[in-house]
DNA sequence: CCAGATGATGTGTGATCACAATTGTCGGCC
DNA sequence: GGCCGACAATTGTGATCACACATCATCTGG
């Protein structure tokens, strides 16, 4: 069982609280789907895995509930993983399909040299991952390749906009492309994405983004069709 | 001082959580501006001023901190309501002109008469608290009637989001209008927004509220230049 | 052999205590 | 009279305990 796994998320010798260790540890593997969908958690087992009492669990647990990465079953009042609806995924992809494609558009006009180099190397790896039908390292790469470009931003909140987003698609894209294969992962626009880094446009990034979301949001809102009848 | 008249914000006896209630009370008082931007708080004072113990006041404002409704300050860690920069609250416009509108489309197809009939009440009251110079009484009832119409277009993800967006608008928005007086406040659009809903005309809705949202963050778009000078 | 009651276990929630760090406040000194 | 240092109060963080409730296992009675 993947929890099991969960203390080598933990950022080692770090001088934050330990409520923050445990945030970035849990929302880490949320986003990588490490948690499949319904999987039910609680606190006192996360705080074993990680070494730390309830304590911090509870408080890292109460933001993951906020940014509704993680929910209160209603009837036991249970810590669970949440489904996604088919209202709630097309929500998720209207919202990514704003706020990323913005993020882009920002980026693009402060694009560094430096950073193209990054998205780069990052994209690279990211099709080794393809090539090997790695899915976790896959989406690892995706992920990190994203944020290296929405961080590039320097827009606070609509980066947080775009984690949170990010957080809540992550469990149910991970089972979608299990049951897919790298094969049928879409090709991405990740080349025109930094074609329009190196020059510096900002609109072509915009475009290069949208399309390189909607895509990948495309083949969840099919599978959760599929997965409705 | 305001924290003193927190406890009128408890909802009382309800069978819900302790921290889920003393999270509302918050959320509405930072909603409608009661804390001032810069103001620091404390668990214990709070604990003491909604009359329970520190610990369901931790979950609360651990969920409110996830929400950017607070903030640790990162020298003593301590607890403070955010003052906006120029650079974030412009980033609060765009998103807010995006949800909100967006919202209002939603809701505008799925308007019935019973809504409608909500809605000329709450602007009724909102009409009135202007008409009395009274700050405090317009801003609730505005935040009424936008979420009675967020309320009905039932998109929980936009939802929460346009929820996330106003609990960081308040306190600034307060200290905005209380300089202005309600004379200047923003000659709103809930008249076309309400015609919209009557007629389910998602554009002209979307586009109603998209002009009412702007030229209420243009106000505080020009105050906070000001404020920088 | 199976169904229903009963105990054991695990759950989230809240209270209380301990601790290190910061802040606020007085008193005394120059 | 104004500044500085020691002491007291307050802060967020974490651990531990108690409790009500839900779930699950076991055992008993038919």
């Amino acid at each position: 069982m993947a929890v099991e796994a969960l203390s080598s998320y933990l950022s080692k010798g770090d001088d934050a609280s330990y409520h923050d260790q445990v945030y970035d540890a849990l929302a880490e593997a949320l986003t990588e789907g490490v948690f499949p969908p319904g999987q039910s958690v609680s606190l006192r087992t996360l705080a074993g895995r990680l070494n730390v009492s309830p304590m911090p669990v509870r408080e890292a647990v109460r933001r993951l509930i906020a940014e509704k990465a993680l929910e209160l079953q209603p009837s036991n009042k249970r810590l669970r993983v949440p489904s996604l609806s088919e209202d709630r995924l097309h929500q998720l992809a209207k919202a990514r399909s704003w706020v990323e494609p913005e993020l882009a558009a920002i980026a693009a006009v402060r694009a560094t040299p430096e950073l193209v180099d990054i998205l780069k190397e990052e994209d690279d790896t990211l099709m080794v991952a393809l090539s090997k039908g790695d899915v976790e390292g896959y989406m690892k790469a995706n992920h990190a390749f994203h944020f290296q470009v929405y961080k590039a931003a320097h827009a606070d909140l609509f980066y947080d906009m775009a984690r949170t987003l990010w957080l809540q698609t992550g469990p149910f894209m991970r089972v979608v492309f299990n049951k897919l294969g790298t094969v049928q992962l879409p090709r991405d626009h990740h080349q025109e994405l930094i074609g329009a880094f190196a020059a510096r446009d900002a609109e072509t990034a915009r475009k290069a983004m949208a399309e390189d979301i909607e895509e990948g949001m495309d083949l969840m809102l099919e599978a959760v069709k599929f997965q409705a009848a």
